[in-house]
DNA sequence: TCCTCTAACACTTTTGAATCGC
DNA sequence: AGCGATTCAAAAGTGTTAGAGG
């Protein structure tokens, strides 16, 4: 598998990292599928096209998982938040800020179809993400995770151990990242250097590739009857969308990246909510309870598993989030987040340890993800 | 004027029902 | 009758582009 060797290329980097693209807690390990096909986009500047009716991510998520019990049900999800508190403009040729981020939509979680499922089929095969989709439609009644247009997000991945996805709320877990699947959400691409990559990846896009259609769709697009609308609710949809769980936004790690002291992710906590409660939009879930339902105090761990950041945004400081060797590779470090202090402590942990502190936390984590349940009771 | 978003387009790939053979 | 392999039509998914709208 592609990880294997990728993981060899990085260990060089100090402080003698676990692999680059995998994530290893207790007997856990999570590894990103498809990690050199990230990189080559990361290198360039992700981006993920967001439509009104949902879009496929490419390169879609996926990744396996090792060390499971093998006759204990697990749920996997996964989920998506903002890299960072800015919006983004392509301009000349780069990103740039453009502003303050939007408050966040509403917070999704897509729930992998084979949910639950013992950790022998879990450790079988990759599993794939392939038909989770994004959109920008804040009243998308399919289940699509909702991202705003010209931000930045990451997907982060949960496995519990639950044996129905209704347990979920009371189970522990554990959240692993991976730093080089960040991107830039938006309608239309904006770097023509990424759309060659997702024509050369895509097999989608050979239509494109070699019809040379355009002139021609161009000439009769108005001669044409429309062709019948294709129905929304598709097939995928209606497979994944009790697979959706809609639950209350998660802090942003933003105070973070404006720090440039991102080598965690917050735990997730129960403030800053009011204004993005106000975001929320229930009728759109099955699964949403009463505001005053929502407490959120699910602490969890999340490890973000560095990765190749060639690729620089226009306002620098945003990648400090991920540390940068002296040669310009990524340096392969582990990260673990402490048990879920208050914000403001964690934030000064993360400051006064910095960033390669927390490897040193990796042996401790087997027993503490035990600890902090990924729900509390506000999912459904 | 600039920027963002949407819908239409042609083509390829995927999906699943139907059929066939063992 | 049951199972696996094959076929094929329909649906899904893709990036590009013009035009609308803010």
């Amino acid at each position: 598998m592609q990880h294997t060797s990728d993981s060899k290329s990085h260990l060089s980097m100090p402080p003698s990292p676990p692999a680059a693209d995998s994530y290893q807690q207790g007997s856990i390990r999570m590894t990103l599928e498809n990690a050199d096909l990230w990189k080559s986009f990361h290198n360039i500047g992700t981006e993920m096209i967001i439509t009104k009716h949902g879009r496929r991510m490419f390169p879609h998520c996926s990744i396996s998982v090792s060390g499971l019990q093998p006759f204990v049900n697990y749920v996997i999800m996964m989920d998506m938040v903002p890299a960072d508190s800015f919006k983004y403009k392509w301009k000349k040729e780069q990103w740039e800020v453009a502003g303050k981020a939007e408050p966040q939509p509403p917070c999704r979680t897509y729930m992998h179809p084979d949910s639950p499922a013992t950790g022998s089929h879990w450790m079988k095969q990759p599993l794939s993400f392939l038909r989770m989709k994004l959109t920008n439609n804040t009243l998308d009644q399919y289940g699509h995770i909702i991202l705003h247009s010209m931000q930045r997000y990451y997907p982060r991945f949960h496995v519990t151990q639950a044996d129905s996805p209704y347990t979920i709320c009371w189970a522990p877990f554990q959240t692993v990242s991976f730093p080089e699947t960040t991107f830039t959400a938006a309608t239309a691409y904006q770097n023509p250097r990424i759309t060659k990559l997702k024509i050369d990846h895509n097999p989608f896009a050979k239509g494109f590739r070699e019809g040379g259609t355009h002139s021609h769709s161009k000439s009769c697009r108005s001669k044409r009857s429309p062709p019948p609308k294709r129905a929304v609710l598709d097939r995928n949809t209606l497979c994944n969308s009790p697979s959706i769980l809609q639950r209350m936004p998660l802090t942003s790690p933003s105070a973070e990246a404006e720090r440039g002291q991102v080598s965690t992710q917050q735990p997730l906590k129960a403030v800053d909510l009011s204004a993005s409660a106000a975001e929320q939009d229930p009728p759109e879930s099955l699964h949403t309870e009463p505001l005053e339902l929502q407490e959120y105090d699910y602490s969890c761990e999340e490890q973000m598993v560095p990765a190749s950041v060639p690729y620089q945004p226009y306002r620098s400081v945003e990648y400090t989030r991920y540390p940068l060797s002296s040669n310009g590779v990524d340096a392969a470090h582990t990260h673990v987040h402490p048990p879920p202090p208050p914000l403001a402590t964690a934030e000064h942990t993360a400051q006064q340890h910095g960033y390669y502190r927390h490897a040193h936390h990796r042996g401790g984590h087997a027993a503490d993800w035990s600890q902090y349940p990924l729900f509390s009771y506000s999912c459904w």
